[in-house]
DNA sequence: TAGATTAGTCTATAAAATAGACTAATCTAC
DNA sequence: GTAGATTAGTCTATTTTATAGACTAATCTA
């Protein structure tokens, strides 16, 4: 079991970055409703687990850092989800 | 997102729970390989939200808890592999 | 009866998540 | 140009959660 895929922030950061290409930390912020501080934290984790890749450039003189999800990040999800599925055969 | 539902023990007790009936305290703790107070403390959440029942016998004079997944409980935890398949296929 | 074993709870510690202060830079309006 | 506002992002302090193991109470074994 995949401990960094039980977190909501970053389970949450995985669902948004599923279906967009390029998402900047701002935009994540808003779209989580989390804190820079909070969401900092669980970047990080996913950059170091290599779930995420983290571009940091300038826009207009500004700093922006954007994320994007790897393949590794993609693949984990879905392993992820293929072993809630194993469990919840049991279930029924 | 359930937030109980977001933790290795409690997910482990939880797939435990589906193929069986009652399942001793001392059973679980073996079989997720935790101690006594981590399992007490997650049951107890697991409990508090009506995901399991708790009975307290007395067998050959040793007092013994047992523990029950509720429909409430596999109902929880068919949500939530359900939200993750819905989240899973942006992925594809 | 002494020591070992078992079940389970209670408490102290360790780890993780969270919020918000803080830094550094740009922009706006005078 | 400068004062105040805004933006991006990091850093730190606090709160919450997870964890381990001490502890209690009872039974069993020799």
């Amino acid at each position: 079991m995949d401990e960094l895929l039980l977190s909501k922030i970053r389970l949450g950061a995985i669902a948004e970055l599923l279906s967009s290409e390029w998402i900047t930390f701002p935009t994540l912020v808003r779209s989580l409703g989390t804190t820079n501080g909070n969401l900092g934290a669980h970047l990080l984790k996913l950059v170091d687990a290599g779930y995420v890749n983290e571009e940091k450039t300038f826009v207009d003189k500004r700093p922006q850092t954007r994320y994007r999800l790897t393949r590794r990040g993609r693949e984990a999800f879905k392993k992820h989800v293929g072993e809630m599925q194993t469990l919840l055969r049991k279930a029924i």
